[in-house]
DNA sequence: ACAAATCGCTTGCAAATTGCAAGTAACAGG
DNA sequence: CCTGTTACTTGCAATTTGCAAGCGATTTGT
């Protein structure tokens, strides 16, 4: 069951060794944009709006490929191209990043209104079930909008939680 | 309702903006070391077992409070000491600790033994309300044992779960 | 067919952050 | 008092980060 990295953490920690791998400020960025944004390639992770570097970038997508979170593959569509896919490891970090959402959203000022934060917390299951859902079906098309500037979302109104679970 | 820092955010996103606040190695360890090993004091948090550096922990720990996630108040009992305690906003980090420790659990090999991890995932919310009880009632018992090396807990056999809830 | 643009990086280098070791002031206990 | 402890601070070296530029392999436009 329990994949591993030849221990090269600071503990036993469960929490020490989550942190060990995803203890910065760019690591989980990348795992949000592929699992609610969609985004697959090295230049949409760049233009994500935070600015990582092409140098931090690369490291990162090369370290969370180490440690099992994400996975390559060619596309078929242009051969410049390689899509970046989050493992069955890096799709159970849903939970995870739901937390720290609902965390900022309810104790720091986001771009998320606040209404939406309630309503996300109201529905985890069904939030985390339809993010499994497009993971398992490949299903590209934003689960959440990127909310880029303090106060609104750049899509105005884009379709806050849809139908997800029944 | 929102707490704010005058944003030096790099985006609106609550995610970005929990990394912004979060985002390093050390900080959630701290949390974690106040919320479920009691530890109120510098000297507990630097033998924590990771080993952080003391010019470290003495940023970490003004930052932290600077973020309104700790309080300090001058201990009464020894006054060379101070205690540090969650505020609302730190306490409301259980989730994500709580989440990190059942990803890494599952996924890494980490000192917690699977069952141990399978339980806290079945009582998500006892657990969350066990811990909130003793963060209200300052109840500084440890609530899991340090996982210090992998294989088995520093305490063999605490009380992995205990009654909680209910 | 050919030139220009695009994609996913790598390379240098300066600046910021981290970790280590050694202090130091305030207090506590004997 | 005198010694040990607590919570730090200070220097300094090593690592990591961020910025800018470059580069080979495509792909697109004409």
């Amino acid at each position: 069951m329990a994949n591993k990295a030849t221990s090269d953490h600071r503990s036993g920690c469960p929490v020490s060794i989550s942190l060990d791998v995803l203890g910065d400020r760019w690591s989980l960025l990348i795992v949000r944009d592929v699992m609610v944004r969609g985004y697959r390639t090295f230049r949409q992770f760049q233009s994500a709006g935070e600015g990582i570097a092409t140098n931090i970038l690369a490291d990162r997508l090369h370290k969370l490929e180490a440690a099992g979170i994400l996975t390559t593959e060619p596309s078929a569509e242009d051969g410049r191209s390689t899509y970046y896919r989050l493992t069955p490891k890096g799709i159970a970090l849903a939970p995870v990043l739901l937390e720290l959402l609902i965390w900022a959203g309810n104790h720091e000022s986001t771009g998320a209104p606040n209404a939406f934060i309630a309503q996300m917390e109201q529905n985890r299951a069904a939030i985390l079930a339809e993010t499994y859902r497009r993971w398992e079906q490949r299903d590209p098309t934003p689960l959440l909008p990127p909310f880029t500037a303090h106060g609104k979302s750049s899509h105005e109104e884009h379709s806050p939680k849809g139908k997800a679970k029944r």
